[in-house]
Parts: C-alpha cells; sequence; structure tokens
DNA sequence: ACGGCAAGTTACTCATGAGTATAGACCTTA
DNA sequence: TAAGGTCTATACTCATGAGTAACTTGCCGT
C-alpha cells in the first residue's frame, strides 16, 4: 500500500495564517488581563505587556490599536460568557427557580476565570466613551436577563415573591464579589464555590 | 441690667483653629472622595480637586503628603465606619441572627454614602505598600467580625447551618454590590435599600 | 516691634507611559 | 525575481500629572 495519506505542508494556508494571527491576538489578551486583575489596569502598562510576551510595544500595537480596545475585549469576553450562558439558562425547559440556578452556575464558574475576573475589576471609567457604551450595555443585557428568570420564577411561584429588582441586584453582588476573593490554590475548586454560593444565596441565611 | 453675657471673639482660639484645619482636610476628602468615585481614582488629579475647592494643588500638599494619603483616608473613613458598626453589633444581646441583621443595615448603609462607595471602588493596586497593608487589615477585620457573628447565629440556631466563611463572603459581596447600583435620586431611600437587601440575603430566593 | 508659623500662591521639575515614524526581515504570489 | 503584504524592532514624540522650590501674606505669641 503505498502512503495517501495527505501530510500537513509546512507552509501555512491563509486559514493557518489566520488562526495563528488569532492565537497571538488571545494570548496579548489573556496576558494583559491576568496583568489587569494582578496590578490593576493603570498601573499595568503595554511595555509591561509586551515584555511579558517577549516581544515589544508596537507588536501589540499590530493587533490593537489601544490599550482602551485590549480593555474593552477582555471584558467584553467575560461579559458575553455570562450573557451567554443566561440566554441559555432563559431558554431552558423547567421552572423559574430551576433556570435561575443554572444560570447562577455558569455565572459563578465564570468568576473565577481571567475575563469574568477583569469584568469586575473594571469601572466603566476606565473605558474611552464608545467602549464604555458598549460595556454598559451588556451589563444592561445581562441584568435583564437576569431579572426576566427571576420575575418567572415569582410567578411560576417557584421563588418567593419580592423585589425583582432589589434581587437581581443581591444576586449578581453576591456572584460578582467571588471574582475578588477566590483563589484558585485555595483548596476549594470553582465548581464547588460556585455551587456553594449558589445554594447560600437561594436557600437564605434564616433556617427553615 | 447690663450686658454681661460673653460674647464670641472673633479671634479664634487654638481649638478653633485646629477645628477649621480639620474642616478643610474633611472637605479636600469629600471633595475628593465624590470625584474618585466619579471618574475613577486616576482619572482625577489633584489639580481637578484642588479646581473643585477653588485652590491650587499645593494648597492640597499643605493638608495631606501625597495622594496616596487621600484615597487612603477616604476609604478608611469608610471602613472603620463598617467597622465600628460590626464591631458595635457584634457586642449587643440577642441571638445571632438579630446581630448580624444590625450588622448588615450599617454596612448596607455605609454602601449609600461617600466614603463607603469609595471603599468598594478601591482595589488595593492603587494604594501604596504601607496603605495597601493597612487597607487589606481592615477589612480583614471587618471580615472576621461578621464571619464570627455568623458563627454565633449558625452555632444557637438563628440562622441556618453552613460555611461560615462562603456565607460571609455571599453576604460582603451583596452589600458591597450596593455602592455599584444605588444612585440617591433613584426614588428609593438608603434605608429602603438596606432594609429590603439584608431581608433577601436573610430569606434568600427559594419560597419557604 | 519682631521672629516665626500657617496657609496660600506661581512656576517649575521630572518620570512615566501611550502611541508613532521608520526601517528591516520574511513570506507569498504573480 | 519583483512587488506587496505581514510582522517585528529601534528610537523616537508628547501629554499628563505627581510632587517641589521659593516666595507672599497675615496672624500669633513674646
Amino acid at each position: 500500500m503505498t502512503q495517501t495519506a495527505k501530510i500537513t505542508s509546512p507552509w501555512g494556508t491563509r486559514a493557518d495564517r489566520e488562526a495563528e494571527r488569532e492565537a497571538k491576538r488571545m494570548a496579548v489578551l489573556t496576558t494583559a488581563a491576568r496583568m489587569f486583575n494582578a496590578k490593576g489596569f493603570a498601573a499595568t502598562s503595554l511595555d509591561d505587556v509586551a515584555g511579558a510576551l517577549e516581544v515589544t510595544k508596537p507588536t501589540i500595537y499590530h493587533y490593537f490599536s489601544s490599550k482602551d480596545e485590549i480593555l474593552f475585549e477582555c471584558v467584553r469576553l467575560g461579559l458575553e460568557a455570562i450573557r451567554d450562558a443566561a440566554e441559555a439558562a432563559r431558554a431552558r425547559g423547567g421552572t423559574g427557580r430551576d433556570r435561575l440556578e443554572a444560570l447562577m452556575l455558569e455565572y459563578a464558574l465564570t468568576m473565577t476565570r481571567d475575563f469574568g475576573i477583569c469584568v469586575t475589576r473594571t469601572a466603566d471609567d476606565q473605558l474611552g466613551e464608545v467602549s464604555r457604551a458598549r460595556f454598559r450595555a451588556l451589563k444592561r443585557e445581562i441584568d435583564q436577563i437576569l431579572r426576566s428568570v427571576i420575575e418567572d420564577g415569582m410567578r411560576d411561584g417557584s421563588l418567593a415573591p419580592g423585589d425583582a429588582r432589589i434581587t437581581g441586584f443581591t444576586v449578581s453582588g453576591a456572584l460578582n464579589w467571588i471574582a475578588r476573593w477566590y483563589r484558585p490554590d485555595g483548596g476549594m475548586s470553582a465548581e464547588d464555590v460556585a455551587e456553594r454560593t449558589t445554594e447560600t444565596i437561594l436557600a437564605g441565611l434564616a433556617p427553615r
């Protein structure tokens, strides 16, 4: 039998090159997000980010047009992860409570990851005008999905009646805070943290 | 009857002058806190703060030695307000649940005020090394008081059993978040917000 | 009266870091 | 093999804003 299997060419195709470019973009974003989370956005210079990737600043400007764009892309990835999870939870079956629980679990998990952490550490005043508007819009979108699921639950009796707005803020506050205290090396897995926090929010502190 | 009532001298005493100095210091802190909250710490220059007070930057340096000191004093005032309230709540009588409720109400109220807002908007990387250490110590102190009250409540049966650490983080997250969404002009008083949020945390979302 | 402290001012210095001009190496395609 | 795009580096510019030097004014205590 002759060798007919196609070997992979050492010369990349256009698609290969685009994938590589995308991989480099993501490497910049991941590195930047980690450094923003560790030292703060203002205290992290693009020279720092470039240095960590062992390239120079103009290289970064080859992939991004400004520091603002880099920060926005980081929070966008975090926010879109939450929004997509929230949307999926809203669309699935079950009671409002079931859907809320699914939503909270995914939300909490995102809060243990680089881009999710970046979201809660970023105040909108750090972004330029255009990014800021998009940032707020995404946050509003998530708040609204969360609130609508809570309202569904209150309506179908699977959640206690109350003010859906306040309840929504309480939930997002508790979940967002995970990003501030969770440490992967702290003996608790991200999944454990997500489950316990979700459980605490649902059950409340008072005994039943 | 002759005039014997002591008139207040136009020449201030030493105490007067010290009080005035203190008032000016506080004016700087309040103005700075509001501007930090509105535009972010990095985006607020001391020239901005001085301008808002209709003085010049060196005047501010007459009362404070650095921008770092100003930020730290702002968060210190916020954190000490919370810590004192927490300590008072821990010391008073009643079940763990009663004390926790009192603690949460005061904590929530502080989160609607300038220095409290400053606390949650300040990431420790914005502070110099020394201030950062004191900042963390104060936060830890508050966390520990909160946790000990929760543990008391779990022990005396007035709170549902669970992981006091996770529960504490959930509580502080939900409360801290108030600083991010509360607007005094939003139709709800700070007291209302504090009560409703506290109630939601205690009761939980699931129906009873 | 006078030395000195308190409270301001104007007019600097100086480090930092975002963003750019320009050039060179390499790779692909005609 | 020449043209043109892609990727990276060196070596800048330039605005900003923290912090300071040095001076003025006025009040206080001796």
